[in-house]
DNA sequence: TCAAAAGTGTTATCCTTACACCCATGT
DNA sequence: ACATGGGTGTAAGGATAACACTTTTGA
């Protein structure tokens, strides 16, 4: 059986990058194109010329940005026929494979502009940013949702009825927000064919009657999902790796530090309980320089120690509560 | 530039499926082959045919093997050119998505053999088992690993230097076994040229003089790799999902479920600790029955509370030392 | 002097880990 | 009776979350 190798179906893959910076207190992706058609950087993988994914990903992330990404990884290789259709594709069946990709503001702003921009991500994800507060979006999103719940047919190999999934993703009933489950609430969205995309893809329909808007800047493909896949990520391994200081300049203070985390995770933090945990995990040392602040008293300058990936097997910033 | 569809270069897409069980003290994978040379169940993606990888992979493991699978989900897509090639291949570039999937060992006994079977997984990572104490076969590895270390050229973009790699990924030089570490582990010996597979892709060469044995079971293609990634998302996973009751029978004792994540972590638990983290977490609820018992006092059976996937956010098994 | 942000100290609570011990059964 | 594995109690230590409070600057 798997004793000679497979004939295999010939398909074709392209690979999508999720790159992320951090602007003070926004995440950014870097999309390209025109708005209300915005895509990821993405390019066919080239076989011949490349001899890993990664890359290949690095070339044409060099190409077509003329920007240096640091941190890379895999996030998940998507081929659902029909979910990365263009408007008016004749549907070659295409296999994504989507990256996450980690660079700093400073170099993003040094990158010479090729059509390339950078684009709060929040822009896409509006019902994800609960730093202000429970999202307004919220309000449109959930009644929609639960006419939805009401209507839907029980999928197939569903493991929860609508209405479980609503409540476990949106924490809706008591449940608390999960901020980690990005691409859960992404995926419900597209069956609810609340957002753009899935209405395009044309395989659900919204609720006869209700005619809601869709919801959040869509994008090109399957490349929202490839971002939701990228910020769920992000959010998760912010708490075992120590891949914020990937998107920090050398030296920053503990505030700016907890500001970028906040901005991941859509959430705020404790700051008191921040501090010490930053301290006590000794993933920082203090430079001995003093920001000249921004209103108030100077804050004491850091960087990343980098000999904690030696030291300790999974540091990172296990934030909790609050 | 991603505004309209990219010209995507002609690839073979394979899935291969890791396809685990356990039996009493022995976690099993699924193989095909002749000795000396097994595989996983693979085959191509049929793209017309499948609509999603899922449906291809569910497919074609109810061909081959006549097995239920359960649980299902996507590892990662490997497409180094060069490691993959069978010894004589022709080597046209084959890009491999990789799956985890679960099944109770009675179904997999209830299957009638297509020639596929299953196999204990630490005849392919003997080192990965320290259950009866350190592995023995440690002490043929860490010296080939030291001796590598001192003539092995700095590798380009690599982050630790080989003697670094070494102490993180086996614990030497009092840093601790993680037991995550799986792929880490083999990709290092591959990388040392100590494995049958590196040998064969010819990308790696021994230490002249030191003509060490390959370590450990070897297999088609990048299916050993495949697998330790299997392995090493089984046994984190573990930990913050209730993935074993997959393949556990509907009813067990405590101590059968404790032997269950004994075999798959490759370590043993604190078995007091081991009881009331299970009972306080509410994951199982006692069925009245009890076992007879092998040896000692009858047993009270358990049963999965599928209730908790409902109830709380991330449901796993959080064990930590011993 | 007051607002704003940095930074410290302390306490209550929970979870993890470890140790010690008792219970029910077969041989 | 005793070996074997099942099952319970409890205490020490550490991490977490919450609270109140002091310090240093610019306006």
């Amino acid at each position: 059986m798997a004793n000679e190798q497979h004939p295999r179906t010939a398909i074709e893959i392209g690979l999508a990058a999720a790159i992320v910076a951090i602007d003070a207190d926004t995440p950014l992706i870097l999309v390209s194109g025109a708005d209300g058609n915005l895509g990821l950087p993405s390019g066919p993988f080239d076989a011949p010329e490349h001899r890993t994914f990664e890359i290949g990903l690095r070339r044409f992330v060099a190409e077509q940005t003329a920007l240096e990404v640091g941190y890379v990884e895999q996030l998940y290789t998507f081929g659902d026929r029909g979910r990365q259709a263009s408007p008016h594709d004749t549907a070659p069946h295409v296999v994504s494979v989507g990256y996450l990709a980690l660079t700093r503001v400073a170099t993003a702003r040094a990158m010479k502009s090729h059509g390339a921009r950078f684009e709060p991500w929040y822009k896409f994800f509006p019902w994800e940013d609960w730093r202000d507060g429970r999202p307004k979006i919220l309000e449109n999103i959930l009644p929609a949702l639960n006419a939805w719940a009401k209507i839907a047919k029980p999928a197939p190999g569903a493991e929860f009825a609508p209405r479980e999934r609503i409540r476990l993703t949106f924490g809706t009933e008591g449940t608390p927000w999960d901020e980690e489950r990005v691409l859960e609430r992404y995926e419900l969205l597209y069956s609810a064919g609340l957002i753009a995309e899935s209405r395009r893809d044309g395989r659900e329909k919204t609720p006869p009657g209700e005619k809601t808007d869709a919801i959040g800047e869509p994008m090109q493909f399957d490349h929202r999902r490839i971002l939701a896949t990228a910020i769920s990520r992000l959010r998760a391994k912010l708490k075992y790796r120590p891949v914020v200081f990937e998107l920090m300049p050398d030296e920053f203070t503990l505030t700016e530090l907890q500001r970028t985390v906040e901005a991941i995770a859509g959430r705020h933090l404790h700051k008191q309980n921040f501090r010490r945990l930053v301290e006590g995990t000794a993933l920082v040392e203090p430079t001995g320089e003093v920001s000249t602040h921004t209103g108030g008293r100077p804050a004491a300058m850091y960087r990343f120690r980098r000999e904690v990936l030696r030291e300790r097997p999974a540091p990172g910033l296990r934030f909790g509560g609050r």
